[in-house]
DNA sequence: CTCCGTGCAAATACTTTGCAAAGCG
DNA sequence: CGCTTTGCAAAGTATTTGCACGGAG
């Protein structure tokens, strides 16, 4: 590998916990991650999860899909799109397809003076699942 | 219904909140609230402040804009719109105009056979004070 | 040797809660 | 009176931080 470039931004715990946010559709939190990789990381401590998401969200590479019932939630599909919360069980979920009129954003932007870096959507309701009788 | 058609839910206190959060633009926080109201109800309590600013969301009174910078935020215009975050210091901004094309909403929760209550937008980036130069 | 990443525990920051006293119809 | 609302402080929860140690170059 390049050796120069790439700093030693590196770690075998620091990967796991990227890799477990990545294939995962839950949206998780640092609890949930922690719980997730402890079996294989025996030594992992919850203060070295928070610290690699913070700085994951940091440079971009996560995003934060906002706190939900106090615990924030993380998604590392960057990707722009739509999140549902269900305000019974607390399931975020993913809205496929584009809800916003990027074009319009950018006017307003514009008009207000703001420099608008990136915008997401969130909505509340009841997933099909308590919807169902849970 | 009877005679308890008005119900209890009345106190000094509990209006001067609610009347905080409305007549600012501001997004408040708890601790704003309180700080604010403070000096005319020299015994008002921060757990009290808490309590009705919970209770006023429940009801719909007002709505909450989410956790910035791990502090709730509150609105009392329940009016849909748009926010914008500020990520350097914070401020919350008003945004008008709809962004979100609300047939589709529906049409969306419709095929993933979710019930939508409510939806918000939120955007990110740097507000025109900060943009600026402060 | 020099750094970075980490475990651990203590410290923070916000918010919630239990309870007795106070308020209002 | 009976029920609601509150102050106060303690408790609770999520997250951050200080520090010394361990491993890689």
């Amino acid at each position: 590998m390049d050796s120069t470039e790439k700093k030693r931004n590196f770690s075998r715990k620091r990967e796991a916990i990227l890799k477990a946010v990545r294939s995962t559709k839950c949206h998780p939190t640092a609890e949930w991650v922690y719980r997730t990789l402890k079996p294989d990381y025996p030594d992992l401590s919850l203060g070295t999860v928070y610290r690699n998401l913070a700085q994951f969200k940091n440079d971009g590479t996560i995003v934060s899909v906002g706190t939900i019932n106090g615990q924030e939630r993380y998604d590392g599909n960057v990707t722009p799109h739509t999140h549902f919360v269900c305000s019974s069980c607390g399931a975020v979920i993913d809205i496929p397809g584009r809800l916003i009129d990027e074009a319009q954003v950018e006017k307003t932007a514009e008009e207000m003076h703001l420099r608008v870096d990136s915008w997401d959507v969130l909505m509340h309701g009841i997933c099909a699942k308590c919807l169902h009788g849970k």
